[in-house]
DNA sequence: CTTGACAACTTAGAATTCCAAGCGTTCCAT
DNA sequence: ATGGAACGCTTGGAATTCTAAGTTGTCAAG
């Protein structure tokens, strides 16, 4: 799947998967292939899978979840506009990570309670 | 520069530099400062910046010439509304405030945490 | 003066190696 | 049986190293 053209392996790799995405044969929802997986299927290293990635996440055609996989967006809505959005795009991901934070902080919380006022059941 | 919130330090470059170039210290048709300056700048890893740049790439407001620098797009066109950026300016600045605000929670939990649970490591 | 070689600097892509963190399962001991 | 520890798989971030290729400037030889 080198496909020696001049395009380079990782765009390559994009391309792939954008079509896939498009085409309906990864739909929203579902989880892309692992990227070990990937590495095997595409015969690269981890870091063009990594960077492939990496350009669909920064488009929003996917979202990356630690642990889990990386996912195929719900709503891909308004199809990659490369800066219209770049604001709001912004924002979504630092309030996602935000998001997460105070998820993580809450659940910190929520141990040091019941360590402390045990439970009354 | 490192500005130890928990944001990625590839995604603290690219908000600095996306919002030097909005704000036109940047102007369109100028170089970035070359790699090797930016890892000097923020003390950080070549590859930290590369990362960076390849986000501002994909996102179409740079582009990279091979053996010369990283230019900023001429014409950015689509629609810079002036009154929304206003307020996605003020919206990042209280996003920046609120993850001091979090991270500092954080600090405190991590404090109480450790004194609740003895740290038998 | 012109031309060619060369060195220095630049971005781009790729590989490899770590480490951190999250999730899910398994499995064991209390 | 249920709770918790351990393990394996996963993504994410970062550093380092290498190669390729393009630009620019210098400098010496013809």
């Amino acid at each position: 799947m080198v496909e020696k053209t001049g395009r380079p392996a990782y765009l390559q790799i994009v391309d792939e998967l954008r079509a896939q995405i498009r085409a309906g044969s990864l739909p929203p929802g579902t989880a892309l292939p692992s990227i070990a997986q990937l590495c095997e299927r595409f015969e690269v290293s981890a870091s063009v899978v990594k960077s492939a990635i990496s350009v669909l996440r920064t488009e929003g055609l996917v979202v990356g979840q630690q642990g889990k996989g990386v996912f195929v967006r719900e709503a891909p809505a308004s199809t990659v506009e490369p800066e219209p959005s770049g604001i709001n795009a912004e924002i979504l991901d630092q309030l996602t990570q935000m998001r997460a934070s105070v998820k993580e902080l809450g659940d910190r919380l929520a141990a040091l309670e019941s360590a402390v006022f045990p439970k009354p059941k």
